[in-house]
DNA sequence: TAAGCCCTTGACAACGTTGTCTACCAGGCC
DNA sequence: GGCCTGGTAGACAACGTTGTCAAGGGCTTA
């Protein structure tokens, strides 16, 4: 910027000027610097102007794998709108490790995000509270923080949806309904075995739940284990998109009821077509970031908490009958 | 840290050295220090930081669509690589517009991010020639960038696998093999019809081939438009993740030989089990986070130009004999 | 005992911006 | 003609770090 000032005869300040379209420079000193700044190649430092301003124009985002089409979807919604507000997206992806998000957000912190979205990966924010009272706005999605923590929060429906899902099965005639979910101290999991366990009211089982992380293996063995019961369940609910997924390669082929949690592609091209409880990633991810962009701009009032609502879709997997 | 030096009664460059670990500071006087960061919950200030030492610690990664998952995969394993050197990742999706990728690649260099790698939707990358003379790193991955600009590059075996996918075909009996792919402007699309252009050999018939941005109706007429031919196709080869889906679906559940350019989820629950020519976009991302680094160690040789083996997947849909 | 060394510490400038304040000039008004 | 106004331009400090250099004290060594 010294150079352009130089080269072009005139003063830092006015290339400051020119380089941020601020009036009070005359349109021929203004034209003089440009040609100086296009010369040189020249280029405005943002760390510099990051460090003086205050505001990083950065924006972060935590979640728990960007390879993961839920999250990819979320991202790329938060990353149109913090565009949109001329602002870039750090992100990181926490492995859904406690550990690491914390990492994560201390690093981004570091840097003087002007805001941060997190989907937590562990129970414990006071971490936050030094973050949070020093005015850096902060919206939980998918899942909401820890004890001690208020926040924005930007959720589905799980308990509805699960309560749909499981619904539409018993309205097909089942009573045996196995709900297979992801481990209970993730928060969506629990959530949906809350509705799961609403909808079943006394048909409820204990040995027809088992909730895990998902493998191949484990699917496989606790559908073999509830199969062995003297009463077998007749269809599935399965707690997530990577759940569903699983169970349907466990299931190698064989037409069992299933309605799963999350969308997925393909789910309408695969016999039978697929039954789901849609939520959109997208739309948490733009719901979210415009309630970081309405923080930022100065709104002050109580922390929000939104819930977004899920819908069944139905392809003909949950419609099957039990077996006779 | 101006003020946590005082609360310890030392120097400000005191405190730098503890919060740096840098030798020379007695173990009492460290301890002092960390306590006096603890109780004021100070945290360095990374912009000052950057502006100081002139590094970012900081990549840039432009690639078509996050929520592809194919781009996902790979911004996987760049961020992993990229927090393992201690870096963070500012990305953005270009949508696969060149105006978009411009802008992108050039914000990220106004934050002077450390380096870049960059999956480019332009043709013309000489806007790029400035940063690469100042010595900022820049990787091209998937696709090479545009005439007059020589930088290392990550490219899969697009050539090579469109051939063993015809060939594939071929030996089931195929003679008429349709080939559905993207726009010809786009590189990975061009050349995997010239690896079906060189394994179709004099075979190759011009109104076998379709490309053009996928689009479902799009691709019902252009299989309308072939199965009307005299000699109309009894395969298909489809140019990447989206057409072989989108095709599938266009298909609507007739079976038909086929193999398709790039793995996805659920290909082997399809009926039938769908054969593809699989590349890797987390090796393809990880081989050129890598590269990247070993420049920003210093590595001055000449560009490289990696290219990444990609395998036939063969599950049962491009074992379908030719109808009788 | 004096010279030299290492260990620890601090003063200071610089990184490239931007916000504030002041200076200058031309023109209009009394 | 003097005063005020508005439009332009520049000087200077500050943002929070880190690299360089120098200083002080205790120790070893000749």
């Amino acid at each position: 910027m010294k150079d352009v000032a130089s080269a072009a005869g005139v003063a830092l300040k006015t290339v400051s000027r020119v380089v941020n379209g601020e009036p009070g420079v005359h349109p021929v000193t203004a034209e003089r610097v440009r040609a100086a700044i296009d010369r040189l190649g020249y280029s405005r430092n943002e760390s510099a102007r990051m460090l003086r301003r205050g505001r990083t124009a950065t924006i972060g985002l935590v979640i728990g794998d960007v390879a993961d089409p839920f999250y990819s979807g979320l991202s790329r919604a938060v990353e149109d709108i913090v565009i949109e507000h001329g602002c870039l997206l750090l992100s990181g992806s926490s492995g859904e490790e406690p550990g690491r998000e914390r990492e994560l957000v201390e690093t981004f912190c570091a840097r003087r995000v002007d805001g941060l979205i997190v989907v937590p990966a562990g129970e414990d924010h006071t971490y936050l509270r030094p973050e949070l009272e020093a005015g850096t706005p902060v919206i939980f999605a998918d899942r909401p923080p820890g004890a001690g923590i208020d926040v924005d929060t930007v959720l589905a429906d799980n308990v509805g949806g699960a309560v749909r899902a499981v619904r539409h099965l018993m309205g097909h005639g089942h009573h045996r309904i196995a709900f297979l979910g992801d481990a209970p101290e993730i928060f969506t999991a629990a959530e949906r075995l809350k509705g799961y366990r609403e909808a079943m009211g006394g048909l409820y089982d204990e040995r027809l739940v088992s909730m895990r992380p998902p493998s191949l293996e484990g699917v496989r063995a606790a559908l073999a284990r509830m199969a062995a019961l003297d009463g077998p369940p007749s269809a599935l609910f399965t707690g997530n998109g990577r759940y569903t997924v699983t169970a349907l390669r466990a299931l190698a082929g064989r037409r069992v009821a299933l309605v799963g949690f999350d969308d997925f592609e393909l789910a309408d091209l695969l016999d039978p077509k697929v039954s789901v409880v849609a939520q959109d990633p997208a739309s948490m991810g733009r719901v979210a970031a415009e309630l970081l962009f309405r923080r930022l701009r100065g709104d002050a009032g109580p922390p929000q908490h939104v819930e977004l609502p899920v819908r069944l879709v139905a392809r003909g997997s949950g419609e099957l009958p039990p077996p006779a």
